[in-house]
DNA sequence: AGCACGCCGACT
DNA sequence: GTCGGCGTGCTC
């Protein structure tokens, strides 16, 4: 007997598999989905190992197999073990990402009246209403805790399931989406006797499948039923009746939706490398020929903006695919990089597959199929991409490898791409390259101890030969103020932006911070206007005119009186993005404004529509958030202003110095990227900031050397490593106390275990101390492995850990 | 999530 | 002494 151990889709499997046997006659794979008995369900789950020995003595029987091939391959399995054991997921979440899309189904629980015919008046109201649903047919249980509250429904149906009076029964939830098959016609004789028939047809009254037969004798290839419907008129009926005869052919064919088209790319060719370009691209190019290592492979190549990284992506690529492998390309965020989407299309016509959330539930399964059948040499995604099922995987490429997004917080697993990326080699034996021009502090890291092979690009690729890296300048706003300057605009910064507009150039305008005030007071008792769920300030937005809390996304309306004391004098404090552009337009009211920040960029294409207009020059100043630091080539604009830099640097986080260096630094790279030449403007309070000088000399070792120091002083990663653990509830004094109690916990786990170099701090309230009505408070762990401590422990309800977080 | 088991209070 | 409320543990 064999016995297979299986990851089953109920909240209640965690972190374990299950034992089941292997019925005689079924062929199982490691990978494969199936069917399981689980408690009183019919659930989904993965093998993921096949045993001779189960777990446990009792093993009930797999059901039947979902899909007669395996979703993942034994790396993948591998991979979704790491996950749960690393990030501390349930297990079925860590496969989930790599199942094909809208493959996961919940049970819906019905609810059904028995025969008995009885409601007395002993039944209280929610039940004489559940029973009065139940008597007309099974209802759904969703819908009776969206009518009574969730426990008031299941409160209810439990009392009537114990007396007998309804029974509980499951079903599936539909299937979302399955191949889409297309039958084609093609005719079984030749086109004389077609024809031939088509008259005799025509002789007996039966003119559709006469008309059809025509037509089909017309054709070179199959044709669609659609398409030979629309021509003919004729239905699905005429053309079964003339396979029944024997005179054409029905094939079915299963057809796929290809979203990303290669139309109107033109290939390109590789370029010449520089010679930098060459040896970053000689150090790859021998591990990708390289036997098969114990350890992963995994290059940083840091090269400052404009130096060419992608051609070295590119080349790479082009050898792994010689090589008779595949690649997948990782980007932070798709939407804002379609320029560097073009160029590997360019390069690799038909052969790549674009992945993004936008995509229809049925574009994206047929694409998880493509990619599948090996239909890609290159795949290009955000980070869910790293889970594609991308047979013969030979190098993951990672752009711009210090991006937060890289990061998935909402949902389990909380997992950090790089880190899986570089997991997912260790199994399959591909090659990695992160790419960055302000790498993350602990990649770099890595790389200067020897885990990661350094790749430099230190210079410029420009064509015709323009300067290197554009001038940058920091004006102390102090400074400012002390001249009588009060505007949002330094001295510096406006002269600069009166150039550029006489020039006929153009200028981007950053200010991290969208709407158009991000609180607002009252001038008289100083009662400052927030959130009723988040206790944080609101934000005032203009265009609207109301205020929005930039956590929950609540509107609510502008009040002419301060609600507390009833004053009409109310004030608006800080600025953001549509601020920004109100101010511009009255100090330069001849430039065309265009803004770009999330407020505006609701729709499918509304990022490509603000580029390209602010591309055709329809606009001389852009005003944005952090999307307009992202990698565009944008070769009009001359000039950069940072309205503050100091936005991201009061952050109560350890990484708001590398974070704002960051920030500052892509952002300055959006200047100059042409022979014209390029400004850069920081404005800033802090103007002796080490993060804000390093940015402002592009000096990215000296922001290295400063942040390692104050890392290794602090004991924060990557000397150490972290995880948060945050409890939500709706009563404030509750989540203390069960954090109070974790912390007991994990202090007892401690020293049971003997750990030394295990520290926590709070309990305390979290950052984000409320959200949507719920309070939070978070307990920090910092020790060199925190999975294996908490692992240990058994984490109740309401707990969402976070390993390796981003942000505090 | 849902079901069994088991322990306490209101009632026969 | 019994019924039924709900807190705790298990689902291969």
């Amino acid at each position: 007997m064999r016995y297979a151990e299986v990851s089953v889709n109920s909240p209640a499997a965690q972190r374990r598999t299950f034992s089941y046997a292997v019925p005689p006659g079924l062929s199982i794979d490691t990978g494969q989905a199936v069917w399981v008995p689980f408690g009183s369900k019919t659930l989904q789950g993965i093998v993921l190992e096949l045993t001779d020995y189960p777990a446990v003595e009792e093993t009930r029987e797999i059901i039947g197999t979902i899909d007669p091939h395996p979703f993942l391959s034994p790396d993948q399995v591998a991979l979704a073990r790491w996950l749960s054991d690393h990030y501390l997921s349930p297990l079925f979440d860590a496969i989930s990402p790599m199942l094909p899309p809208g493959f996961e189904r919940r049970t819906i629980t019905l609810i059904s009246s028995t025969d008995q015919e009885y409601a007395s008046a002993s039944h209280t109201q929610p039940q004489r209403q559940v029973l009065r649903l139940a008597r007309r047919g099974p209802v759904n249980l969703s819908a009776l805790e969206r009518a009574l509250g969730k426990k008031k429904a299941q409160t209810t149906v439990t009392q009537l399931v114990r007396s007998g009076l309804v029974t509980r029964s499951y079903e599936l939830e539909k299937v979302r989406v399955r191949p889409k098959i297309e039958s084609y016609l093609s005719l079984n004789i030749n086109t004389d006797e077609a024809r031939q028939e088509a008259v005799k047809l025509r002789g007996q009254g039966t003119s559709r499948q006469a008309a059809l037969l025509d037509f089909l004798a017309q054709q070179q290839e199959p044709v669609s039923i659609s398409q030979a419907r629309h021509n003919t008129g004729s239905s699905k009926a005429a053309a079964d009746a003339l396979e029944k005869k024997g005179l054409v052919k029905i094939q079915r064919v299963e057809v796929r939706k290809q979203p990303f088209t290669h139309q109107g790319i033109t290939p390109t060719q590789p370029l010449h490398l520089t010679s930098a370009q060459e040896s970053a691209f000689r150090s790859i190019w021998s591990s990708l020929t390289e036997k098969r290592s114990t350890s992963p492979q995994v290059f940083l190549l840091h090269g400052v903006t404009g130096s060419g990284k992608t051609e070295v992506y590119l080349q790479a690529l082009a050898e792994t695919v010689r090589l008779g492998k595949r690649g997948i390309v990782l980007v932070p965020e798709i939407s804002l990089t379609p320029q560097t989407i073009e160029r590997f299309a360019a390069r690799f016509p038909n052969r790549v597959a674009v992945l993004h959330s936008q995509l229809s539930l049925r574009e994206q399964f047929d694409e998880w199929q493509s990619i599948s059948d090996g239909d890609f040499d290159v795949i290009i995604g955000p980070r869910s991409a790293v889970f594609a099922p991308q047979p013969d995987l030979g190098l993951i490429v990672m752009d711009e490898e210090h991006e937060w997004t890289y990061k998935q917080q909402e949902q389990s697993p909380r997992y950090h791409t790089r880190d899986v990326a570089i997991k997912l080699a260790e199994f399959t034996g591909a090659v990695v390259i992160l790419g960055s021009a302000t790498p993350d502090i602990e990649t770099y890291y890595h790389a200067q101890q020897g885990n990661y092979h350094l790749l430099r690009l230190p210079e410029r690729v420009v064509a015709g030969g323009g300067p290197s890296l554009p001038r940058t300048e920091v004006v102390d706003l102090r400074e400012e103020l002390k001249r009588g300057n009060r505007s949002i605009f330094s001295t510096d910064l406006s002269g600069a932006i009166e150039t550029v507009l006489a020039n006929g150039e153009q200028a981007i305008l950053f200010l991290n911070r969208r709407g158009a005030a991000n609180s607002v007071q009252c001038r008289d008792c100083g009662y400052v206007l927030a959130c009723r769920r988040c206790e944080i300030p609101l934000s005032y937005h203009l265009a609207e005119d109301i205020l929005l809390c930039h956590q929950c996304n609540q509107q609510s309306p502008t009040p002419q009186t301060c609600p507390r004391c009833e004053s009409r004098r109310i004030r608006y404090l800080g600025i953001g993005t549509q601020k920004l552009e109100q101010e511009t337009r009255q100090a330069f009211p001849g430039a065309r404004l265009l803004r770009w920040d999330s407020d505006v960029t609701r729709g499918k294409n509304s990022h490509q529509v603000i580029l390209d207009r602010f591309r055709k020059h329809e606009a001389d100043i852009l005003i944005g958030t952090q999307m307009v630091a992202k990698g565009l080539d944008l070769p009009r604009v001359t000039l950069v202003g940072v309205i503050s830099a100091d936005t991201s640097l009061n952050l109560p986080d350890f990484r708001a110095g590398e974070r704002t260096f960051q920030l500052l630094s892509q952002v300055a790279g959006r200047a100059g990227r042409s022979a014209l030449g390029g400004r850069v403007i920081i404005q800033t309070y802090t103007p002796k900031h080490y993060a804000i000088q390093a940015a402002a000399d592009h000096d990215y070792d000296t922001l290295y050397r400063e942040e390692i120091a104050y890392r290794q002083q602090l004991h924060n990663p990557p000397f150490t490593r972290l995880a948060s653990l945050i409890y939500t509830h709706t009563n404030d004094a509750a989540c203390q106390k069960a954090a109070e109690r974790m912390q007991q916990r994990i202090i007892e786990e401690r020293d049971r275990r003997g750990i030394a170099d295990l520290s926590l701090i709070g309990p305390a309230p979290a950052f984000i101390h409320r959200r949507r009505g719920r309070y939070r408070w978070q307990l920090v762990l910092r020790s060199s492995d925190p999975s294996a401590i908490l692992s240990q422990i058994s984490i109740p309800q309401g707990w969402t850990m976070d390993i390796d977080p981003v942000g505090l």
